[in-house]
DNA sequence: CCGCCGCCCTGCTTGC
DNA sequence: TGCAAGCAGGGCGGCG
């Protein structure tokens, strides 16, 4: 499931790759994959357009469009963003496929068809609703005490609320709190400064890790080339019910919050 | 505004 | 062994 690493990785791939280049042709598999404002059509829409940017916002890849216009992607679970040469094989479960200047072929697939492709027009706040990057210099401690003060839902779920702070799903979630030495139960205002501050630095500490890794592919994600990421192999919590905690021996516990399965250490995390 | 819930989907895992 | 139910989960709309 892509999340804030995973969507960067992609999109440094998508710069190295497309940027520059022209869109000569758009095909749509599954129309309700590709979203464009009323009275536009998405794929006539797109043809001609030259790819002059790879960006990403929270968990979204976004191309930007000589136009100004932009090509914003949510990938949800399953979704996958690749490039390849067009001569190749279809890739699996392809909903849309554009093809560019060089040879290339971009293809958004899906086999879940959760993900979204989205044209924006230029004036469009198309991520209004959208909070903070935890990478950004805005995230301070000042500022992450302002947004917990007062918050009654549990601090884990807080994290995955992408209105307040972005790009973290579930396993970086996880991982963060545990690095943290958190309770992922803990209502957000009950958290002390001291703790605040130690989460705000395993949040970022989590993401610049694993983007220094490429991502963690567990079951699905993969790299603009279809590349695994390396994070897997250094997850501490996610995924690792009854192994011992790395840093108490005790063994690692999975309970559900939010409808979510929540990995911590009930020894280490309060 | 806030919090909570159900839905969208398919493929893998689990359990009988 | 085979099959079906259950689970996985990000974002969004609806509701209180």
């Amino acid at each position: 499931m892509p999340e804030l690493p995973e969507v960067e990785t992609i999109v440094r791939g998508l710069e190295a790759a497309v940027v520059g280049r022209r869109i000569l042709a758009v095909q749509v598999l599954l129309p309700k994959m590709a979203l464009a404002p009323v009275g536009v059509q998405f794929a006539p829409a797109l043809v001609g357009e030259r790819i002059v940017g790879s960006r990403r916002r929270g968990k979204y890849a976004v191309l930007l469009l000589a136009s100004g216009r932009r090509l914003v992607t949510s990938l949800r679970m399953t979704g996958r963003l690749i490039v390849g040469d067009e001569g190749d094989a279809p890739y699996p479960a392809t909903h849309v496929s554009l093809r560019l200047e060089g040879g290339l072929r971009l293809s958004f697939a899906d086999v879940r068809t959760f993900g979204r492709m989205r044209l924006v027009e230029p004036t469009e706040a198309w991520d209004a609703a959208l909070g903070l990057e935890p990478l950004s210099r805005d995230f301070t401690p000042e500022r992450f005490t302002a947004m917990l003060s007062g918050r009654t839902t549990p601090v884990k779920v807080f994290l995955l609320d992408q209105r307040r702070l972005v790009g973290i799903g579930n396993i970086y979630a996880c991982e963060a709190l545990w690095g943290a030495r958190i309770r992922p139960s803990r209502p957000g205002k009950a958290l002390t400064s001291p703790a605040i501050r130690r989460l705000r630095d395993a949040v970022v500490d989590v993401l610049a890790r694993a983007i220094e890794l490429r991502g963690t592919s567990i079951d699905d994600y993969v790299d603009a080339d279809g590349l695994a990421g390396g994070f897997q192999n250094r997850l501490s919590v996610y995924g690792r019910a009854g192994e011992p905690c790395s840093r108490c021996e005790r063994p690692i516990v999975r309970t559900v919050i939010a409808q979510r399965g929540t990995w911590w250490c009930r020894t280490c995390q309060r």
